[in-house]
DNA sequence: CATGATTTGTCTAGTTGTATAGAGACCTAG
DNA sequence: CTAGGTCTCTATACAACTAGACAAATCATG
């Protein structure tokens, strides 16, 4: 498995900004000082990535001048990485959904707390995937107690919204009380349900929604594809555009 | 009764020499050759004691410099209020920074139209690192627009903020207008930079600061090392905090 | 024009990462 | 007991990167 070096993602990356017309034919590149420290490398393996790109005759160094640029190069592939964008208070509220499993079983001690129930209270555990145009997007499990809803369980295999399961079983309306978002690798069995390599990288929300009273209803966790997926905030209210489409990426 | 392997012998002793501060967070260890000869093994057998501590992110190497220390190991939890958080609305804001690269360039086209600028316009680009504690958590990049700030380059070379920069360039107050979340994989400069592997799972955040008119001020990308933040969400304003600590747990 | 600072070019040395090959100990199936 | 496999450790070689020093060309400034 021989990693590509790191000289050569520096390069790409050169190459990428002058493509992109960051860096225009005759312009002046930082000196090898400053990119050695921009990317965190010795000076010496800046140099390499600068000696690639001259190979490739795409700049050209003077001594004692610096390292100018000769041409753009016409095509650099930008990958479209990210297709669908998701409302954050909607999360988990994707109108396609395939089941993986729904039991009721006793709750652990994350869900207990989150859910202010008791440790070993009885919880129903609905997990699935939420898809958008066929494609797996999402990764999901919730937690509802079922004391509160001896229904739903049976509720859910029919209709697999949440929202209008808890609806059939006398919650009018709930909200978010708090979302915990932070990035993970995807496991060997997420990384199936999900099409994706092992260790590819998902964001995942947790979160916690309330009856209009304040009592917690369910607490969830959703791991979206990292490639697929992104999640808007607006700073109004926190409800932005549900978005599909091709969003160019970044650096 | 499996003997222990020879290498676990010698993690165990380094990493009670870790422990008992003989080598605290930040110091180099003794190279794989001396760490050889001192335990009387081949170079191989070092290095899989170095790699067992480097998977319990004791330890971290890099390539031609030497092994670093992570953190102390014991009675130091980067614990749930060791807090370092951080507003969304004013990313750029975390306590100690290490600038990577200060410049100003032409736009490429997700700059121009986050900033609502003409391609090719001028902006300063501010890249750096976000420091809780000695230990990086994240890698940032930001943009203004040149044309309507001047100096704001040479600012941000003596104050670091970038609030304190914008308001000594006239810029009372801003907000947040649009936050955009997605998972990504580190590239080799950012696992440099953040001291994770490559490919380790980044939480991307990318958006746009306003001024009081609604006129974009700043446009900034900053990635999360996964394993050492989660940002925070709260439903009141849809602001978002970041924190350091607990880690969630796992399905 | 002269000087000093900056910038690229080159050299030497040291350190970690990876690949290959092999010896010996241990375990297990036959 | 034997044969074959895995695990641990040794040995060697090379690639990739860091670190520092100095020389040579250029540029800015007076």
């Amino acid at each position: 498995m021989a990693r590509s070096p790191i000289w050569r993602s520096i390069a790409a990356e050169l190459e990428g900004e002058i493509a992109r017309g960051l860096y225009r034919a005759g312009d002046k590149l930082p000196t090898e000082a400053e990119l050695s420290l921009r990317f965190g490398v010795n000076r010496h393996t800046a140099r390499r990535a600068l000696a690639d790109l001259a190979a490739r005759d795409l700049v050209h160094s003077r001594r004692g001048a610096g390292v100018f640029v000769k041409a753009a190069p016409l095509d650099y592939p930008i990958g479209e990485r990210v297709r669908f964008s998701q409302n954050l208070r909607a999360s988990g509220r994707l109108p396609e959904k395939r089941v993986l499993r729904i039991e009721t079983r006793p709750a652990d001690r994350a869900e207990a707390t989150a859910l202010a129930l008791p440790e070993g209270a009885e919880v129903i555990v609905y997990e699935g995937l939420s898809l958008a145009e066929a494609m797996p997007v999402a990764h999901f499990i919730s937690c509802f107690p079922a004391a509160r809803f001896p229904g739903l369980a049976a509720t859910l295999t029919e209709v697999s919204s949440v929202t209008q399961a808890l609806k059939a079983n006398g919650i009018e309306d709930y909200t978010r009380a708090h979302t915990r978002l932070t990035a993970e690798a995807a496991t060997p069995t997420q990384a199936l349900h999900l099409a994706m390599r092992e260790g590819a990288p998902l964001l995942r929300a947790e979160g916690v929604n309330v009856d209009p009273a304040g009592q917690p209803v369910e607490y969830g966790l959703t791991w979206f594809a990292g490639d697929r997926v992104a999640l808007t905030v607006s700073s109004e209210d926190g409800s932005a555009q549900a978005q599909t489409g091709a969003q160019p990426s970044s650096p």
